[in-house]
RNA sequence: GUGCCCGUAGCUCAGCUGGAUAGAGCGUUUGACUACGGAUCAAAAGGCCGCAGGUUCGAAUCCUGCCGGGCACGCCA
């Protein structure tokens, strides 16, 4: 919070001369476009109608009284804005002393004070292929994880696997209408999908065979034991091959809860809904309705008697407030299911349960291909693992071009090569809509994880060359090139925090080129290890405290940060 | 049809919850050190912020209406 030292003191020295609480002033407080009009100001506007006066001459007016402080290098006035310069010295010395300090935990904050925060995200559907539809909600949910635990609140990463429902009756219907043994022992995840996409071809001219799915999974809901079965290895089969993926991402869960895992549940709930009378018959099927809400009803139980998706995740809402009762709930699910988080927030809310406050639905933009939505059943989509495996290998030839001589090759090409794809996701506000595109996914240069990386790597070859040195005057670092790095540097809690209250990673990564971008020109106008002495050690914390917050930042967006590339 | 979301440089996007001359990257053009990694750096060109009203001292940002695109809308998830 280094910046925010700076902040409270202006505001102190404020408050006792403008007719406005202390509070207002804090949130009046506004960053200026540039550095060279100060690191963040004061506007006057507010004001005017209070003390009718022009803003211009109240911002001057406020200058004068504010006088010298040891904080500012000075309070300029700038039009209306009264602009406030720290103390170059003193922001070098506090921040880097304290990257330099807190290391790895520089950057985190108690906000969450050991609150708990649910996270429901990844959920890929076991009946489909790991597509790069389902990376998103993986990459934006792993990072919130990430960035609410930076915050100091407790985290429970949920991967709500989809295993359940409607889809595996048809799954079963297919295999045992056109199902190879052989097949699904040598190449199992294609057979899963050609069993998919088939199915969804034949039911258009074959109404009955939707009817057959239905029924598979109407027995496999009653447990009968073939229908267990089969679903049981076609789990299997599919949880094997999201380990792997997983591993190439590194990511990990804390609940491998799936749709499945909350069967035990679903008569509870149904029975809680009836009990507070909300519970209506309508064509046969169980629903409530949502009616006075604007909205169409929620079912919970089909004609069939079968359950449904929202019957799951009332029962998984209620289980997960039960057991860990959350401060807050995030479902990270594409904005496509906008309604139905929706309907199950009214549900909860009309059943009385006050708690539904607390979750949020974080929703993010679909990825289309090809000029559509990516359909598993239409085959249009791309495979994860081959996205995957194609950056990886655009990272290999890259540093077989520039770095031969490399160990660990393999290894930091996947990081790298699986850093740009992630950080090419979360870049961006997660709500808007994503063109896949290979071009851009393979794309390293500029605003990407390997310019992050780059400089990062460029700061371990330089540390690698200087053996750590004694004490440095970190007030030394002031000019054009290293004190807006300094500046940048700064602002890091600020980004966190941003990011946690949004849920969104954009502002992580955002500020992060922005500090390697700083980095950047810094590293290229100012010699570290060929300065002279006191420079140079100054010089030698300063990357040291970039190197610092770039592995801090990459982390929250789990991206790994190699010391070479 | 109804509801929600999006519309900013040729392309992909930022724009700090209403503030200062609208910023980056890619692409294009031109340049860069016998220092520490050229996956880099510097510079140029490129804009009725979809359109029209409104609120405000002040709007890319908030409100209304259009236009264009997307998503969703009872027995899928």
């Amino acid at each position: 919070m280094e910046m925010k030292v700076f902040q409270e003191r202006a505001v102190r020295l404020l408050a006792g001369l403008v007719p406005i609480e202390p509070e207002q002033i804090r949130a009046a407080l506004e960053t200026p476009p540039s550095l060279e009009m100060g690191n963040f100001a004061f506007p006057c506007f507010l004001l005017a109608k209070e003390l009718k006066w022009a803003p211009a001459k109240i911002a001057t007016d406020l200058a004068e009284k504010v006088g010298k402080d040891p904080f500012f290098e000075r309070v300029d006035v700038r039009g209306p804005y009264l602009n406030f310069f720290a103390h170059r010295g003193k922001l070098a010395e506090h921040t880097v002393g304290e990257i330099l300090s807190q290391g790895g935990d520089y950057g985190r904050s108690d906000q969450g004070g050991g609150q708990t925060v649910v996270l429901d995200y990844s959920a890929p559907n076991i009946a489909k292929p790991f597509g790069v539809g389902h990376l998103r909600s993986t990459i934006i949910g792993n990072s919130l994880y990430r960035i609410h635990a930076a915050l100091g609140y407790q985290c429970v990463g949920i991967n709500y696997i989809g295993d359940w429902g409607t889809q595996f009756g048809k799954l079963i219907a297919a295999f045992r209408r056109w199902g190879d043994e052989e097949k699904l022992a040598s190449d199992p995840i294609q057979h899963l999908y050609e069993l998919y996409v088939g199915f969804h071809q034949e039911a258009e001219t074959d109404p009955e065979l939707e009817e057959e799915g239905r029924a598979w999974f109407k027995k496999l809901e009653e447990g009968d034991p073939a229908a267990r079965e089969l679903w049981r290895r076609f789990r299997e089969i599919s949880l094997a091959e999201f380990r792997r993926v997983y591993a190439l991402l590194g990511m990990e869960f804390d609940y491998w809860h799936g749709e499945s895992f909350y069967n035990d549940l679903l008569e509870a709930a149904i029975a809680a809904v009836e009990q507070a009378g909300l519970l209506e018959r309508s064509q046969g099927a169980l629903v409530v309705s949502l009616e006075d809400e604007g909205m169409p009803p929620c079912l919970l139980r089909k004609q069939d008697g079968a359950t449904l998706y929202h019957t799951r995740d009332l029962a998984a809402a209620i289980y997960r407030h039960e057991t860990w009762h959350f401060a807050k709930a995030l479902y990270v699910v594409g904005v496509d299911q906008t309604l139905h988080f929706r309907q199950l927030f009214a549900v909860l809310k009309k059943m009385g349960l006050d708690w539904v406050e607390k979750c949020q639905h974080v929703p993010f933009g679909m990825i289309r291909y090809g000029g559509g939505k990516m359909s598993t059943r239409q085959g249009r989509l791309v495979f994860l693992a081959d996205v995957l495996e194609e950056a990886t290998h655009r990272a290999r030839q890259i540093i077989a071009a520039k770095n031969p001589d490399l160990e660990n090759r393999e290894e930091t090409a996947r990081q790298v090569g699986v850093g740009a794809l992630i950080f090419g996701d979360l870049s961006n506000d997660r709500i808007k809509d994503i063109d896949f595109d290979w071009d851009q996914v393979m794309d390293f240069s500029g605003e990407t994880a390997p310019y992050i990386q780059y400089a990062h790597a460029r700061i371990c070859s330089i540390l690698r060359k200087a053996p750590a040195e004694g004490e440095a005057d970190l007030a030394l670092l002031q000019d054009e090139y290293e004190y807006p790095l300094v500046a940048a540097l700064s602002r890091f809690p600020e980004a966190i925090e941003r990011a946690g209250d949004t849920c969104k990673p954009s502002f992580v990564a955002r500020y992060l080129i922005e500090v390697a971008k700083e980095f950047s020109r810094f590293y290229h106008q100012c010699p570290v290890l060929a300065a002279e002495p006191g420079a140079r050690a100054a010089r030698l914390a300063l990357v040291a405290a970039v190197r610092q917050v770039l592995a801090n930042g990459l982390y929250l967006l789990g991206i790994e940060a190699p010391q070479e590339m």
